[in-house]
DNA sequence: GATGCGATTCACT
DNA sequence: GTGAATCGCATCG
C-alpha cells in the first residue's frame, strides 16, 4: 500500500494511510505533522538524526504552553512565517532547542524534535557531547539534539526543505509503523497536561524519560 | 527600568 | 532527588 506513486518531486511518506510530501504534511495541522515527523532524518553539521520523539506546540491563543502564545515577539517570529522552517530558541542561559514550524504562515504552530538516535557521522556527534556516556545519550533530550547537530541561533529561520540549506530534513526511508506510535503530556510544561501532544517511537531507547515541570523554589 | 523564570542539562548527595 | 549555571524575554511597577 506504502509508497506508490508519490505525485510530485517530493519524496513520498505514509501518513494515516495516505501519501504525503513533507511540505504537504508540515503545513497542515501541527499533531498530524508532528506524528508525520516521527522516523524522518534530520542533517546538519555532518551529523544525521532519525527523530524518535517530538512534542506539538500550538498558536495564538489555542496553546497556554506554547512561545506563541501571546502573540508575535521578536524570538518567535519564525514560528509566524511559513512552515517548513526551523525555529531555534535559547532557554536557561545555555541551551538551544529545535522546533520545525508547521501550518500556513500566520498560525504560529510547531514542533519542538525532543529526541533522536544519531545514525550517521557518530564520531563527530561523540566529540561535540563529550558528556554523554553511551551513544544512546548523543540527542536524547531538546538541547542535546541541538548540540549534536552543531546548531545555535544563527540557524534560526533556515528552511529545512532547501536541499542546500545547513538543516536538511527527510522523510524516513520505510515509515514508522502507526502502532508504535504513542502519545503522552508534555515534558516540563506547566498545565495543558490534559493534551498528549508529545509522541515518541515505542521501544526506541533514545527516547527522553518522561519528567513533569519541577516546581520552582522563589 | 527592574525582576523572575523558562519547551534543560549536568554534577553531586 | 536537589541545585547550579546563565541569558533573553515577558511581565510588572
Amino acid at each position: 500500500m506504502a509508497g506508490v506513486g508519490g505525485p510530485t518531486g517530493g519524496a513520498p511518506l505514509t501518513a494515516g494511510g495516505a501519501a504525503v510530501d513533507l511540505a504537504t504534511l508540515l503545513a497542515g495541522p501541527v499533531v498530524p505533522a508532528a506524528r508525520g515527523l516521527l522516523g524522518c532524518v534530520i542533517t546538519a553539521g555532518g551529523v544525521r538524526v532519525r527523530l524518535t520523539e517530538v512534542e506539538a506546540y500550538g498558536g495564538v491563543g489555542a496553546d497556554e504552553a506554547s512561545h506563541a502564545h501571546r502573540g508575535e515577539t521578536a524570538r518567535n517570529r519564525v514560528m509566524f512565517g511559513p512552515p517548513g522552517r526551523l525555529y531555534v530558541y535559547f532557554t536557561y542561559g545555555l541551551h538551544w532547542c529545535l522546533n520545525v514550524v508547521c501550518g500556513p504562515a500566520g498560525t504560529a504552530s510547531a514542533v519542538l524534535l525532543r529526541a533522536g538516535e544519531v545514525v550517521d557521522g557518530l564520531e563527530l556527534a561523540r566529540r561535540r557531547r563529550p558528556a554523554a556516556r553511551v551513544d544512546r545519550d548523543l540527542a536524547r533530550g531538546p538541547a542535546r539534539l541541538a548540540q549534536v547537530l552543531g546548531l545555535d541561533g544563527t540557524a534560526n529561520g533556515a528552511d529545512l526543505l532547501d536541499p542546500s540549506g545547513p538543516v536538511r530534513l527527510a522523510p524516513p526511508a520505510q515509515a514508522p509503523d502507526p502502532a508504535r506510535v504513542r502519545s503522552g503530556p508534555r515534558v516540563g510544561v506547566a498545565g495543558a497536561e490534559d493534551r498528549p501532544w508529545r509522541f515518541w517511537l515505542d521501544g526506541e531507547p533514545t527516547v527522553s524519560p518522561y519528567r513533569r515541570r519541577v516546581r520552582r523554589h522563589r
